[in-house]
RNA sequence: GGGGAGAUAGCGAAGUGGUCAAACGCGGCAGACUGUAAAUCUGUUCCUUCGGGUUCUGUGGUUCAAAUCCACAUCUCCCCA
């Protein structure tokens, strides 16, 4: 089963679309938010879970599971999907986020990168074939070219070379790709600089990839740099392949890359902030360890999750402050929720042409005045 | 009744003459988190008008200097009768 996008719309005012997936008998709307299950699994949910709350792609990583359990492991048990019991789409890091947040700049030669392994110190050596290799085993739906996702601030310098070297192995992955239903997207680098991001997608596209990822974003850059990132990449992409801007889940910048013709987005912060006891809400992000919650007893927000229906601040903070991992969960739960349903009215406030209005409304209640 | 041990900040627990407003842990109060080395990490936690002020069960004492030494008192725990 080969996913399938086709793009349906583009706003005229913004360069928002409007698109579907076709997967496994399904189809998913986009722009589409993707929750992060790094170790195949989005952590204290479960497949069903995430279902419910309108999950459909989801998130998995090469690295991580070439470490443990084994890419093989997931073969032999007939694949990520039914390694994890999970039927819709996955998409598979390459390795290339690992490569900003566990290598060293020495680490990375013309061959591949060297890890030391998180996990017990071993040294690793991860290569653009080796990594499609592995998603190969693993039998995601899309699989990144391993790249070297760059730190910021780099200089112009450091960046023509890193990008080049990043295109070198894309084509090298490419190259030990079979020929079967997995996708394979090509990643934009060139960090806030223009001619280089212009020239990445250029060389990318040349080499027809069946999507297109912008990296090197939500490294610590601000927000205009990382809207500058985008703007600088999406009009060089072919318009009928699916776009993915890397590693960006912040509610505004979620509505600001959509306006900036990005289809789909992953980031770890709804399930991360849930276990630190975050959550979003309509009027801002609040931190439900705050001793202001012990009393309240009111849902978390205006909203129809299980969480915000079922239970109150005042008891999900109790289980947060008490270590219980349901906390984590109904957090969870709320925060993919939340993004999810915001996707949802991008998506109408783009059919209906009010996607500016609704950015403008959304920024006001959710940065306006914090609760 | 006899013998022994001990009382340190919200709690547990170091410290046994000056470098002690007092380690560390927990608890409390905040903050961070963006293709997950992250159910993690950081700050803070006697009072303060930020100059200082008042602390280590209490009271008295020794000393230039005491949480630390001495005396007595109070309370706690253990052992023996």
């Amino acid at each position: 089963m080969k996913l399938k996008f086709k793009l349906n719309y583009t706003d005229s005012k913004t360069m928002a679309r409007l698109g579907e997936i076709s997967f496994n008998g399904k189809t998913y709307e986009t722009p589409m938010f993707m929750p992060v299950g790094t170790n195949a699994t989005v952590k204290t949910l479960s497949p069903e879970e995430l279902k419910s709350i309108g999950s459909g792609i989801i998130l998995s990583n090469t690295y991580h599971l070439w470490l443990r359990p084994g890419e093989d492991i997931v073969a032999a048990a007939g694949g990520l999907h039914k390694f994890m019991n999970y039927d819709g789409p996955i998409l598979t890091d390459s390795g290339g986020y690992q490569v900003f947040s566990l290598a060293k700049p020495k680490d990375i030669t013309e061959e591949g990168v060297k890890f030391k392994n998180h996990l017990n110190g071993d040294n690793l050596f991860l290569t653009p074939e080796k990594s499609i290799e592995i998603q190969q085993k693993l039998g995601s739906d899309i699989m990144m070219s391993f790249d070297e996702c760059v730190k910021w601030p780099s200089t112009h310098e450091y960046m023509e070379q890193s990008v080049e070297r990043t295109l070198r192995w894309a084509k090298r992955g490419k190259s030990v790709k079979k020929d079967n239903d997995q996708l394979l997207f090509g990643i934009v680098q060139g960090g806030e600089y223009s001619d280089i991001r212009k020239h990445c997608c250029e060389e990318l596209v040349k080499m027809d990839f069946d999507g297109y990822s912008i990296g090197g974003t939500s490294v610590g850059e601000d927000k205009p740099t990382m809207y500058k990132m985008v703007e600088y990449t999406t009009p060089y992409l072919p318009e009928d392949k699916l776009r993915y801007l890397m590693g960006v889940g912040d509610p505004i910048d979620l509505i600001e890359n959509v306006m900036r013709g990005v289809d789909i987005f992953d980031c770890v912060s709804p399930t991360r902030l849930a276990r630190h006891g975050h959550t979003y809400t309509k009027h801002g992000k609040i931190n439900l360890k705050n001793s202001k919650y012990k009393n309240d007893f009111t849902p978390v927000d205006d909203c129809d999750c299980y969480a915000c229906k079922n239970y109150t601040k005042a008891y999900i903070r109790h289980l947060i402050v008490a270590d219980e991992t349901f906390g984590a969960r109904l957090l969870s739960i709320h925060n993919i929720y939340f993004l999810h349903k915001l996707m949802a009215k991008i998506r109408e406030n783009i059919k209906s042409g009010t996607l500016e209005e609704f950015r403008d409304e959304f920024a006001k209640e959710y940065y306006g005045e914090k609760k």
